[in-house]
DNA sequence: CGATTTTGACCCGCGC
DNA sequence: GCGCGGGTCAAAATCG
């Protein structure tokens, strides 16, 4: 738009410029003549022998007077002409300019949450591996200070040796974790489907993470007094993912919700990472027409405290551990109908 | 009345 | 083969 208007303006300003020369030009036509018409006269007047000398001169001069004030006039809207017209051209350039930017400012916020979480990565490991040499040292206290952790479950039921695998088995990725491993799952992948695991505190009874939910079961899991529910997303309709939520036995206070799947639809307005992140990465589901979709960290991104790293109940050496603590709800939030807003205790 | 939740039944993989 | 346990289904109940 700002393009067309810009021409147009140049347009309208060519023509004013050659409405302007065409003007000047015909200004010089009268005017000659004009002077012609005068020397006319004047031939007349000479032909009235030189009764009227002195009046002759007079006029010429102030003829003259004039022809150069137009002169001026002229070199004065000329110039003017010029400035604006480098004026246009400094407003459409910095226009292509925005525009040449806008794509690039538009992809890095996408790989924003990528490169953080591979940047987070090779943190994390870094602080699991600490975590670990200290072993015994850890404490249950530590694990009751977690806000929010996020952990991409990655199981590896069967061994490598094995050819055929059960379809059963084939359900949850089977990589161990590598920081030299991007945490991008390419599409390729198939069938297989990555958890993610996040801890919350939250005391209501499911954490608020923008998507639409439909509990579809309940069950007591063993060892655990706390019914685990089932939850299947009905944002669409036919969506593959779902999400477990259970209560920590150690720590009541915290609700550890597993997301399974890929949506297969752009996620609402405010989904958070965790219900965006399952399995892959959720840039692999953003076109650059759900813009609205992408997690509300963007804008507020989370913090990360080393000392909110855990272990989730089942982890094992092949399960990698991210824990991040968020500085809260971001304003984009919504509550659905049927989840209260997550308490955000951090 | 449609959407959601509840809850018992059912399915299926796994270990013994 | 059998039992256990996790996950899912589907009818009934409930809610807005």
């Amino acid at each position: 738009m700002g393009i067309d208007l810009s021409l147009k303006f140049e347009a309208e300003e060519k023509e004013n410029d050659e409405e302007g020369s065409k003007h000047s030009f015909e200004k010089k036509e009268e005017e000659d003549e004009d002077a012609s018409g005068h020397q006319d006269e004047q031939m007349k007047e000479n032909k009235d022998k030189d009764s009227c000398l002195g009046s002759r001169t007079r006029e010429e001069e102030n003829e003259r007077e004039e022809f150069l004030q137009l002169q001026i006039e002229m070199e004065n809207v000329k110039e003017e002409n010029t400035r604006l017209r480098k004026l246009v051209e400094k407003t459409l350039q910095d226009y292509r300019h925005l525009e040449m930017k806008f794509p690039v400012i538009d992809q890095t916020k996408k790989m924003d949450l990528e490169a953080f979480l591979r940047a987070q990565g090779s943190w994390c490991m870094d602080i699991t591996s600490q975590a670990r040499k200290r072993g015994a040292e850890r404490s249950p206290s530590v694990e009751r200070e977690l806000g929010l952790s996020l952990s991409i479950q990655k199981k590896q039921k069967q061994e490598e040796s094995k050819e055929v695998v059960q379809p059963h088995q084939q359900r949850y990725n089977s990589c161990i974790l590598d920081t030299n491993v991007p945490r991008f799952i390419s599409s390729s992948q198939g069938n297989r489907k990555a958890r993610v695991s996040v801890r919350a505190r939250c005391e209501t009874a499911t954490m608020n993470d923008g998507c639409q939910w439909r509990k579809y079961g309940q069950k007591t899991a063993k060892g655990n007094p706390c019914p685990r529910a089932y939850y299947r997303c009905t944002v669409a309709p036919g969506c593959p993912v779902r999400k477990q939520v259970q209560r920590c036995l150690e720590d009541m206070s915290i609700l550890i919700t597993t997301y399974e799947g890929t949506h297969n639809h752009p996620l609402p307005v405010g989904a958070t990472a965790m219900a965006s992140t399952t399995s892959t990465s959720p840039f692999l589901l953003l076109d650059s027409s759900d813009n609205l979709s992408r997690p509300s960290y963007f804008q507020n991104p989370p913090i990360i405290d080393s000392s909110l790293i855990t272990y989730p109940q089942n982890s094992n050496n092949n399960q990698s551990i991210r824990s991040f603590n968020f500085d809260g709800p971001s304003k984009g939030d919504h509550v659905s109908s049927s989840q209260n807003r997550l308490n955000w205790m951090m």
